[in-house]
DNA sequence: AGCAGACTTAACAATTACTTAAACACCACA
DNA sequence: TGTGGTGTTTAAGTAATTGTTAAGTCTGCT
């Protein structure tokens, strides 16, 4: 998630973190970005110093209230001759500050940097997938949307697995028989439609999207 | 290529990589393996472990030292109470091992996961292409402009992969042919129009500019 | 043995993407 | 101003892929 009060920058971020392959919302105040973050719950929080009533270092502090930001890294924007020391970014619990005129390249490299360091520690052989609502586990094979928990058995609970594990990239059939099946096994060509039917009627339909003569993805 | 110094195997594999359209070269022990690699250039190479003189691990060794063959998948046939372990198949450079007797469907479905994973590691490099202002996602299959997200067609979305690949350059309409639906499928001529018609639609009338006579290119 | 749930297969339906055909527009050139 | 070559557009036909349902097989459990 990317805050800033002006559309330019707002537009140059989120040109190049698409480029990278990210997924990219915004907000352009403070007050909008503790609401578009509630519901976005994104894994990356870039956020202007600068910005009128709500500003980033307060809006950084309400963040960090929050539960589900605790962990979440925080990076800030600054322009080199504002009135700000890093002291007080880390402070507020920030994580990184960028300062402005903000290169792409540097811009790129800290955020893949601050990410990197954030899988590590929450990595550990990752136990949950979040993807939207859904929470997926994979010690419980559970997926929890909101307070209810949805049992799968096993195949569909692991197609489901690996298409979370990349939410929006296409998996195309081939994928699936192999990282499922294996190159072995020989199943016929509707067993894996059957799958996914059994899947949607759990789930709901909008979960699992199909791109015909290409694949499926996980979409929201 | 496959190479054993039984020539009941050798006329197996020949057979049954035959039905599913490959191409066979074979040789029938580790020294003429060598040469005849060296000419054929193969995009998979069966090994027979136990041959004369030159054995299929020491025959794998020496073709790995050829940077022709630094990257081409190689497969072990082994019977299951030779004195083989996996591990000496990954420590010379194997990719796979198929154990003897060979089932007609696991050793189809093997090589056919060993070309798929060799193909998909050439080409996963580029995951996306940013011309002008669209950002082209080939894992996502999503074409971004700005906020919005613009689905297409398997079709439509390879062509304007290709377009994209070289932004500017004209294609011929034989090259998108070949590139897209390969030299063996024939389509009438207008087809491709047709497509260009579907992708200016959806994308807008100004990216895809004809040159007649020409060909096709991005611009902007 | 009998049952239940998971997984697979098979037959057919539905859907979408792709291709073709045909009428039209444009442009260079005689 | 007509003509041939080339590209565009539409609509409709065709092929390919996926969806759906029901029934069959397999496995583990009581």
């Amino acid at each position: 998630m990317i805050v800033d009060d002006e559309p330019d920058i707002l537009e140059f971020l989120r040109y190049n973190l698409r480029k990278e392959g990210y997924d990219v919302v915004s907000a352009n105040d403070g007050r909008a970005a503790l609401i578009v973050a509630e519901r976005e719950k994104p894994s990356l929080i870039v956020l202007d110093i600068m910005m009128p009533e709500l500003d980033g270092v307060e809006t950084c502090r309400l963040l960090r209230r929050n539960k589900t930001f605790e962990n979440t890294p925080i990076a800030f924007l600054t322009a080199r001759d504002e009135d700000f020391s890093q002291i007080t970014a880390l402070d507020v619990g920030g994580d990184d500050y960028i300062t402005k005129p903000i290169k792409p390249r540097v811009l790129i490299s800290r955020i893949n940097a601050l990410l990197r360091r954030s899988n590590r520690q929450n990595d550990e052989e990752q136990e949950t997938i979040q993807a939207h609502d859904l929470i997926i586990d994979r010690l419980k094979v559970l997926v929890f949307r909101g307070e209810t928990a949805i049992e799968l058995p096993k195949k569909e609970f692991e197609i489901l697995w690996l298409l979370a594990s990349k939410p929006g990239r296409v998996f195309t059939r081939e994928e699936i028989f192999d990282k499922i099946w294996g190159s072995d096994v020989i199943v016929g060509n509707r067993t894996i439609d059957v799958h996914i039917r059994k899947l949607r009627e759990r789930l709901g339909e909008h979960y699992i999207k199909t791109l015909k003569g290409i694949g499926y993805k996980l979409e929201f």
